[in-house]
Formats: C-alpha cells, sequence, structure tokens
DNA sequence: TAAATAGTGTCTATGAGACAATATCCG
DNA sequence: CGGATATTGTCTCATAGACACTATTTA
C-alpha cells in the first residue's frame, strides 16, 4: 500500500481505491405498512436471486451510488419499484449492522418504514409481491436474512409514535371516520385510546376537516374527514395512558 | 460477471466478491457531549490523515468488520480509543448518506451520540483532541467533512429527548443538585423548566436518592443526590412547555 | 439581620380518561 | 319503536407551571 504521509490530499485522493479496505455490505430496506381489513400488513417481495433466492424479503437493496442522492432517496426508489405509488410518510428508523445477518458477510442495512393509505388495497400489485398481515411483533412467516426482525424494530417505532402523533392518518383512505382511526389503534397496538381522547385530539383546526358526507350502517351515521390540504404530522406533548 | 440463476447458494457465496460493485464508504460517527463550566461540548480529534488531515473531526471511522460485533461496538470503540471510560449513555441518532459528505466519494455515516459526566472534565485527554463548546446548534469552528451538521442533528435528538427523559443526569458527575440539573437543561435547551416541575419529575422513587450530603455556597444548602445503583433512563409521558 | 439560594404549599391550566346522556340512522 | 353506533357533556385525575411562602446557610 502507498505511504500517503507526505501526499496532497488531491495526490491522496487520485490514489484511493475504495475497494483497497474490507468494508461491510449497505443496503436499505422499507418496511411498507398498510391497514387493510382491521389488519396492519407490511408488503414483502420473493427474492429471484441468491442469497435467500425464493424467500420473501423486504422491499430494498443497494444504494445506487450514480442514481441516489442519499438515503431517502434509495429508500423512496426501492419502494416505487414495488408500489407504484409514493409514501405519503416515510422515515428512518434505525440502522442494523453485524456479521451474521446476511451470509455473504458484515453488513448494514439502513431501515425506513413507510406508511400507505388503505386504499392502496385496491391498487394493482407486482407479481410475487404480497401484502402479508401482522401478527404479534413480525409476520406469520420467516423471511429472508433477519427481515422479521426489522419488521419488529419499525413496528415498535411506530407503536411509539402514535402515541404522540398524527400518523394514524396516514394509514387510512381519502375519507374516514373517526372510529377509523380508532381501528388503526387497535390495530398498532392492541388497544384503543377512549374515543372521547381520539376526537379531543385529531379534531382540531389544523388536522382534519368534515367532508360533509357521511357514512351509513344500521346505526347513526358517522361523519366523514379527511386531511386538510395544508395538514402535515402533528406532534402532540402527551402520551396516552390508556394504551401502555 | 458470472451468470448466477442456476447457481446453488453455496455456490453463489463461493464466487460471490463485495468488491464486485460500487459500494458506498461506510462509517461510524459519535457526537460525545459532556457539561462542563455551564455549557455543552462536544469532543472533537485532530485527523493526522487524508482526507480532511488537520482538521478537526468527531471520533469515529470505518468499522473493523473483523473485530466490531455491531454498530454498537464499533461506536464504542471509537469512543474507547479517544477517551479511556465508557460512555455511561450511548444512543443511535441517524443515518445520514450521500456523495458530497466526504471526499473519496457516496459516503454514510451511522451517527450516534454520547453523554458523558461533567467529571469527565478531570480525566487526562490524549494529544489532538478537545472539548468545543457548543454555540448555537454547532460547535464554533468548522470541522471535517459535515460533522457540523452531525453535530446539530445529534443535538436535536438531545433537545428532543430531554424533555420526557431523564438523560440530563447522565451528564452529571456522581453527586449532583437539582439545580445542577437545571442548569443542564439551560446549557441544552436555552431555557429551563420551573425547579418544581423539575423537582417533580426527577425525585421519583426510582431515579435519585438523597446522599446525606449537601453542597454550601453562601446560602441555604442545596442536597446532592446520586443516581440509584438499579436506576435506568427513564421516560415521563408529557413534555414541558416552558421549553418550548 | 440581610442576601441568596433551596425547598414547600397551593392553586391554575391542560388534556387524558371514565362514564352517562343524547343523537341519528336502519330495519 | 328498538338496536346500534356516533357524538356530546361533564366530572375526575395527573402533572406542568405560576407564584407566594418558608428554610437554611454565609457574611
Amino acid at each position: 500500500m502507498v505511504d500517503h504521509s507526505q501526499l496532497t490530499e488531491a495526490e491522496y485522493l487520485a490514489q484511493y481505491n475504495v475497494q483497497d479496505f474490507d468494508a461491510p455490505l449497505c443496503t436499505v430496506d422499507v418496511v411498507p405498512f398498510r391497514f387493510h381489513n382491521h389488519r396492519l400488513q407490511v408488503l414483502t417481495c420473493l427474492r429471484h436471486q441468491h442469497p435467500a433466492k425464493e424467500q420473501w424479503a423486504l422491499p430494498g437493496g443497494f444504494i445506487d451510488i450514480s442514481q441516489d442522492d442519499n438515503l431517502d432517496t434509495t429508500a423512496q426508489r426501492k419502494l416505487a419499484a414495488k408500489i407504484g405509488t409514493e409514501a405519503p410518510y416515510l422515515e428512518q428508523v434505525q440502522t442494523v449492522g453485524n456479521q451474521q445477518r446476511d451470509p455473504r458477510g458484515w453488513s448494514i442495512t439502513v431501515v425506513y418504514y413507510a406508511l400507505f393509505p388503505g386504499s392502496a388495497a385496491n391498487q394493482v400489485l407486482l407479481p410475487d409481491t404480497r401484502w402479508l398481515t401482522l401478527q404479534g411483533n413480525t409476520v406469520g412467516q420467516l423471511l429472508a436474512f433477519d427481515h422479521n426482525q426489522l419488521i419488529s424494530v419499525a413496528l415498535e417505532r411506530l407503536q411509539n409514535k402514535v402515541q404522540y402523533t398524527s400518523l394514524p392518518v396516514y394509514l387510512l383512505p381519502e375519507c374516514f371516520t373517526l372510529a377509523d382511526i380508532s381501528d388503526v389503534f387497535l390495530a398498532i397496538l392492541g388497544k384503543t385510546p377512549p374515543m372521547r381522547s381520539i376526537r379531543n385530539r385529531f379534531l382540531n383546526e389544523d388536522l382534519l376537516e368534515d367532508t360533509g358526507e357521511k357514512r351509513y350502517g344500521s346505526n347513526r351515521p358517522a361523519t366523514l374527514y379527511r386531511l386538510k390540504k395544508t395538514a402535515v404530522a402533528q406532534f402532540y406533548n402527551r402520551l396516552y395512558h390508556t394504551t401502555q
């Protein structure tokens, strides 16, 4: 190897080769959540290449250093390749790295999660792409690599975050009722805060607007709301007690 | 390149070479905070190698795939190399990756922050290692790479987190007063919650114990507390209003 | 005793939560 | 009307926060 103690930075960079060093593999994986039939689901794809060939895995893969501006771009590109629509909510959760998680050797993955509206239900899926229903902390089947654990990590973040944000609305279609929000809490946390508390929080000036429409059943019809055009994710400064 | 569509996974792995692909550089950087002389400070080190030679930088560097079990290990090793003692609190914040942050090309860094007790003040530092005082969102001098921004990212997380956790105690020496906690809030947030609120929160069964000692000044002496041996980081379920 | 900071008592504000009461639909 | 779910009213509880008051030291 070159002795570069005497080089200028330009000379150093000219002789520098990334591949001279043992580096970990580096990927981005996204946990795409949706709320469908009163359950939380995660999108997975069947792998056609080694390793973990013919196993189901989260959307994700290598950073394309010639195309991707930054890690968020990579995450969005991986999502776009599997779901046509852009995620209304995308957030980086954690980076996991160790020797064991990939048979090719030491690897790290930057884990994101994305929230999709339930209406993503109607969308045509690519072949070999499936929404798997959450059971407990992860999906009910064994996924490639450590992807079951990555789902747990993302879910845990989501569980914490719905306690003090307006995130549940990103899992709902354009129009929804307050009872729908309650159902989202139930799917994510296994419990739901009292409707009184949900109403107090979600029916504020900046978040929702009454569509004027109602959802009819064999009972009093429920008001349908939609996200205000100007709405952004809101943060509240207390947690619910009843969901802990 | 080999056509590996027909290979077994074992055959695939045998011929797989990490370096066949354009991968980003991959590092871990730690923002070590301490509270000293009523200010928040960050430990930095003078670089002796290219790139950014002779510039001050955060402790950090490449993952050692032959030594490090996981990313937390890498962070702890990088810290240990610069500060003898282990960090009482270490947390992964975010992973930043883009083309611009390192002159060698596309690179990612997993950012951690660590909290050290003010008594780390007394400790002997390695040469070319300095605690820099925070000014605004970062330190007052230009650091290597995007390290000023990484400090901002870590600080922002710390600012959020002190609002609903017991983290301030990890920046204090073994024995401290409630006024010291207030000073930590001031250093981190620029404001401090009312002493009444600090007392209500921090003087609970599980966190602190009275040492029996007092700190004397030209006034009523203050009770000195210490962390209970069994204490872990606590989470509260409201934010302060006065510090927002 | 005065200055200064530590610590307590108490009332208010906010928002979660329990729960009863009322509203509005369908069949 | 009766069943069912939506929505509102109201009281309680926990805790942040304002603020006055008391406590304990040094000079």
